[in-house]
DNA sequence: TTATTTTTTTAGTCTTACCTAAATATGATA
DNA sequence: TATCATATTTAGGTAAGACTAAAAAAATAA
């Protein structure tokens, strides 16, 4: 069994693996965990230790197979438990988070197994984002950046990179959710910034907006 | 915010301070929470500075108002998972517990209201015992246990007291749950075990399991 | 009342997961 | 290559929450 403090780790260090593709730095760690390098070593020498990283001095972390697989499972609780507080409790997708990162680290294989039945064997959670099943393995799906369109061309809004409560509250006011289609009728090159049509409202939005949205087009 | 041991202690005192009823000694928390009486003086220390309990050296150890909404808080949740483990996922009542302990200490007014909502806003739990409002009240029943119970009346169950798994086993075995109608066909004096009918069964169940069933008659 | 047993507290350690400050390794610059 | 800046580790400490052993208070027995 795994302490709280160690899956949190194994969590941001999948998640780093997956960004920054490749080793993780010590201080790419401590950012993003809030905590100061020092802690970081001591608990990837102990992590080390455990088998579930592989950590070399200097050279950086890796998660080993099993330290992969216990990765997966907490993101697959937490991704669950946003479903269900989505579907279930009617939560707005801008306050599952934080209730969910409480909720990822119940230990009970038949809790996760029942609750995944329940709400119907869901492939993504209310961000967009993939839910592994048992085995680690997630759907995968062939998504874009929005800045990746060009004018003219539409797509299916399917997730978010950020899920920020800023962000998403954004996102509502513009009534833009999962499933919402959007077209670009025009792109500035000069800043990146597009001017969007979601339903029959246009509006302008900034790059950065356009670097956080997943579309798929098709 | 209170550590998941806090939450842990104030609720033992809670219920200790029921069964016992007033003050509850450094020894008896100890028991319950399976730990060391230096362990507890720490904490009860602790939680006095805090004004969640009264302490007083040697004397022994009560809830503060502010403690006692806090332990109901917790049981209040612990009971409310329960319920939804039981009626939404479909566990047994027997394997609940253990799962209830963990979320219980998940931290959100919000989750817990909605929960409370999502269920219906449930009075009692699986095994029987009354949930908590958000303001610390519960339901009071008039129950008694089977073992008060004489020859020839009859009661309809309406929670256990004990609920390890083995005596939650031992009454599915004889189909006993809640809303069960039970009736005594004979009690002998000597040990106070007794003959029951239930449904179309009539069987032996000795003095214990009569003292750890809660029916209402009427 | 005095002696003995039981209960409770205090003193001193341990582990986990943090921290700061100092030392050291690596990488970039000149 | 020597120097400097940055990244990382080590050393030493802290707080929470546990423990053991010893001291002190309270309860019980003689
Ligand atoms: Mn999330
Ligand atoms: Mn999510
Ligand atoms: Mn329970
Ligand atoms: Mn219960």
């Amino acid at each position: 069994m795994n302490s709280l403090a160690e899956e949190n780790y194994l969590k941001a260090i999948y998640h780093l693996q997956r960004e920054l593709d490749g080793d993780v730095s010590t201080n790419a760690i401590a950012d993003r965990m809030e905590t100061k390098p020092s802690s970081v070593t001591d608990m990837v020498q102990k992590l080390g230790e455990k088998g579930l990283v592989s950590y070399k001095r200097y050279k950086g972390t890796t998660l080993t197979d099993q330290g992969q697989k216990i990765a997966a499972n907490v993101i697959r609780k937490h991704r669950l438990w946003e479903v269900f507080l989505v579907e279930k409790l009617k939560f707005h997708w801008d306050q599952v988070h934080d209730i969910a990162e409480q909720l990822e680290h119940v230990h009970s294989e038949e809790l996760i197994s029942r609750l995944d039945n329940f709400l119907g064997n869901p492939d993504f959670d209310p961000h967009g984002d993939p839910i592994p099943d048992k085995h680690g393995k997630m759907k995968r799906t062939e998504k874009k950046l929005l800045s990746e369109l060009q004018k003219n061309q539409q797509g299916v809004c399917v997730g978010v990179k950020e899920s920020s409560g800023e962000f998403l509250q954004y996102l509502d006011k513009k009534k833009i959710s999962i499933g919402t289609k959007i077209r670009v009728l025009g792109k500035e090159f000069f800043d990146g910034s597009m001017v969007i049509l979601v339903g029959k409202d246009q509006f302008f939005i900034s790059k950065k907006i356009a670097e956080n949205l997943y579309v798929q087009t098709s």
